[in-house]
DNA sequence: CCGTCATTCAATGGAATAATTGAATGACGG
DNA sequence: CCGTCATTCAATTATTCCATTGAATGACGG
């Protein structure tokens, strides 16, 4: 280890941080995580990759202090370290959407620009629900939806959003969320209750921003 | 290319950003950068480093978004590219802070642990501005302070320290700030004013986050 | 105490990144 | 149009990072 000032020595331990971040696999694994502590195999079920692999990226996460371990048994429970490292990834996730305009452009592509893709904001998904105007459905699956959900949701995990949805009354409103602003479960679901002539619309963003926000969470029995 | 399905793309563009913060080098460019533009060569000579390097480590950030370029003449000017990259460095740094021990002992370290180092909040220091009760320097080079500094500061940059404190009376208190809150300058015109047997501290943070803090900057004219 | 299972470690090869050097571009002044 | 200067590009080497594989660890259940 070479000698450094102590101001070089502080930007490598920032620079630790940021690079743990700088990897696709690594911000897909936060993004789990901030639904709630994963084990590693599970995390590796849900993001069909293999064990090892998955816990390598889970050592480099470690070392730079964004999740923490808790072990209970045999498994191991990664969790986010604490409520910063969400901020940093909105953060990063801030500086794509504004200054990348492939961010841009993967979107709108994902929804074919074809009509309003507007979404609901908290606030006023919030006096939605206060005044029973619209049915919630969070496209999570079931487990993460246990862990915690905006208080009156559905759970209609992706999959099912189809059959649930013949029972569902055309003409009332349905607002989706799922695990982020980006998480493409919710414009899924929104996509395929228009294709069935629902009114359909996203919550702008998912259950790890609901909770940051410090609204309320209901979490199942 | 291969072929990915949006949600992987949209994650490795975020992870564009992060890992362009993954250098130290680039961090503290882009600290820099932060007090104003500046062209490549005036980096690079802050820097003590070669222009060719500097010049590769800001096309990285630009290709990430995270600066822009603009061409003046002979020169390029590079900047910012807006306040979400200050509060993407701001957010890692968080982590960093709260998660790294490492941080902690190192500006311990700086500092001998030997007496408060207590800084100044921006709040505290507006009052004690307004009550006339303290004296504030801003320990930059004077071609930073020119683009901006806090009302009421004055220019002492690091190496005038000394001689410029043999005029101030002592008992009265002086606060300190420069480029940011892991700004060194700052803690070694505090460490120097203290051994001089002057009352000094350092502002909580630098001159980016008070300009992020929409309080009034005060330009040379 | 032994088998099983979740997790981690170690070693490999292949890909990306970084610093350095020297040459190439592009704009200004004469 | 030519020399100068700021900047960028290209090529090289050393380093680091990444995915994969198979073996090692550590804890539980019998």
């Amino acid at each position: 280890m070479s000698i450094r000032n102590p101001k070089q020595a502080l930007y490598e331990q920032f620079a630790i941080v940021a690079k743990a971040l700088g990897h696709p696999l690594r911000l897909e694994m936060i993004e789990h995580l901030a639904q709630g502590a994963r084990s590693v195999e599970v995390l590796a079920a849900k993001l069909a990759r293999p064990v090892a692999n998955i816990s390598q990226h889970l050592q480099a996460l470690r070392r730079a202090g964004i999740v923490s371990a808790e072990r209970d048994g045999k498994f191991v429970h990664y969790s986010l370290a604490d409520d910063s490292v969400l901020s940093a990834f909105a953060a990063v996730r801030g500086v794509a959407e504004r200054q990348l305009a492939e961010v841009d452009r993967i979107v709108r592509g994902y929804f074919d620009a074809r009509d309003d893709m507007q979404p609901v904001t908290r606030r006023e998904l919030r006096r939605l629900m206060r005044d029973g105007l619209v049915t919630l459905i969070d496209v999570r699956p079931a487990d993460e939806f246990a862990l915690g959900h905006v208080p009156g949701a559905i759970n209609v995990p992706l999959g099912k959003v189809r059959a649930w949805s013949a029972d569902a009354a055309i003409g009332r409103e349905i607002v989706a969320y799922c695990r982020g602003p980006w998480c493409v479960m919710s414009f899924e679901a929104v996509a395929a209750l228009r294709a069935l002539g629902h009114s359909a619309r996203r919550l702008e963003d998912g259950m790890p921003e609901w909770k940051a926000a410090g609204l309320p969470v209901e979490v199942a029995a």
